[in-house]
DNA sequence: TTGTACGCGTTATCAA
DNA sequence: TTGATAACGCGTACAA
């Protein structure tokens, strides 16, 4: 059992009380017995529960954090940042993944709230609507990143997809491409859109014609090799000089069918991903691409946490991306 | 404020000792009442509150873990097996880092205290030694992981160096190498000797001489680029036709040097690597290498952690590596 | 300047 | 079958 102030209390002939304050240098207790009684806590390896200041104050300084799985590279960093600035305000920070599993994000939301955590941060959640039925037995602020649901309590911060994907675009445009397509994913349907807009207007833009049949679609349930060999197909027959994917699987399985086939990457086609996993610098040629701050989504949802807890108004954040130009794209060939 | 069971009670007319044991099922109350009362809380929304619940039973079935950053990817999937086991078991987990601060580490360790985890789990840790002097104050087990310190109340779950490199090493014997070099690291003391150690017993067991001059010791203070040209260098002049590198960034940056040279990897020499990390895959060649199962070290150390608190005795665990052979290595030339 | 008493939400003991 | 009371460790309003 650790030392309590009691134990202190009676160690220096005192109330606890008397501990209690001296501890925390209250004005009303003399500079002699306070000196004296700190020196006996220290000496006794006095650390204060947070549990019983936690049920006192009914405030835990606590946050929970919903990962999908700890296999995704996207998630890592967004814990890093999240604990980074949670550590640095005094918050400890409960990490919990769902495992892309509903039943689970609901069980894993539900012991959250039995540890009466301050606030929870949601990663990728597919299921952003469930919070809102439940929201009112979690009387708890819910900050989700990267998934963008309205509704009240609902808070959410996200990476620009819009912006990122006019990044994307424009750089192709402005090495010379013309006839340039978008390879779209169909089970994300949400970023999918915004991704997919940020294509449009950069075409428009640039003046650029906006041709439906230069935009792709895979088909979901094939695996990214499968996917990539389709696709490549289809551009194949369309004379596109370049693409722009939604995100770096598709964009390094679609090399990887280009290698295969024989297509050279960039001279005959240049590829642009978005999201810049680990793996974009190593595949070959390494794969430019739209990096999207992890660290930094982290930081943003941990901060509104703090906000929120302040009292504060938030309002709903998006972050820019930047460019990350690599080996995988290069002027037309012509 | 979230409801309790006081309030439940007055909604019901009972007591609060009464709501308490109809949503235990305490046999003593009858079904109507629970019944009753469960519905009730039900629909008030009622979660127990695992604050107040762990101050009356001294348990918080709550664990730290404590990680160097959530950049290192060694880390992260032992994050994974730790929180799964966790999860599965009823506990909920503290994530902290330490960014390689010895202070900040302390100072994590320190919150765990305050926040009354009933464990701590630390991955990678340089200052084993510090927990011994501080193990009387935190009265908590303590399980390292690939962090052998000694001591009462220390715990530790480490890959197994020896059989690893042992693997590594037979694997190139295999192929049909004779002279084969070591790359240590000197700043590593420990596991580095461990997997020297199983360099030499793989060598003995074939018959082959153990050549000291066959043992290459980079400068650690250098970046793994200088380090893999200085170390190519030396490898050049003995002779060797394989080399089994003390970890896998060590090895790329040889791998790097060599091509920089143009010695043909794995034609004129063959490069094992240790550890597996994400970028040993990607690299050309792929990198040969001893995977550490790291999911599973976590996996272990929770397991480990369980039977502590059960009471159990346990003793320090080791885990078996496999290898990944991948285009690093092949047969001599000659 | 210090101490007494109470309450945070829950469970356990004892009594009714 | 149910209820009153105490306890876990701490902070605070009030009293001395």
């Amino acid at each position: 059992m650790p030392v309590t102030i009691k134990d202190i209390a009676k160690a220096a002939g005192v109330s606890h009380t008397t501990v209690s304050r001296a501890l925390r240098g209250h004005s009303a207790i003399s500079a002699e017995t306070t000196a004296r009684i700190r020196k006996l806590a220290q000496e006794m390896g006095y650390t204060p529960s947070a549990v019983a200041q936690s049920l006192l104050a009914q405030r835990t300084r606590t946050i929970g954090l919903v990962i999908t799985t700890t296999a995704d590279p996207f998630t890592v960093q967004v814990v890093g940042g999240v604990e980074y600035v949670a550590q640095t305000a005094g918050y400890s920070v409960f990490l919990s993944s769902s495992h892309n599993d509903p039943d689970r994000e609901i069980a894993v939301v539900e012991t959250f709230h039995r540890r009466r955590v301050d606030a929870i941060i949601v990663t990728s959640s597919r299921l952003g609507s469930l919070y809102k039925s439940r929201l009112d037995k979690i009387q708890v602020p819910i900050v989700l990143i990267n998934n963008q649901e309205e509704g009240e309590y609902l808070y959410s911060v996200a990476v620009d997809d819009v912006q990122g994907a006019q990044l994307g675009v424009q750089h192709l445009i402005e090495l010379g491409h013309r006839r340039i397509g978008y390879v779209g994913l169909t089970n994300r349907p949400k970023s999918n859109r915004r991704r997919r807009q940020g294509y449009e207007t950069a075409m428009k833009n640039a003046g650029l014609p906006l041709d439906p049949s230069l935009i792709f679609s895979p088909i979901p349930d094939h695996d990214i090799f499968e996917r990539g060999h389709e696709t490549l197909e289809q551009i194949l027959q369309r004379n596109v000089t370049a693409v722009f994917c939604y995100n770096d699987l598709t964009a390094i399985g679609l090399s990887l069918a280009c290698r295969d086939r024989g297509i050279a990457v960039p001279e005959r086609l240049s590829i642009v991903g978005f999201d810049d996993i680990d793996a974009a610098m190593y595949v070959t040629p390494p794969l430019t691409t739209v990096h999207q701050p992890r660290f930094e989504l982290g930081q943003l949802a941990m901060e509104m946490v703090l906000d929120l807890l302040n009292g504060q108004e938030v309002q709903d954040k998006t972050v820019a991306c930047h460019l990350e130009v690599r080996g995988s794209t290069a002027p037309p060939a012509h």
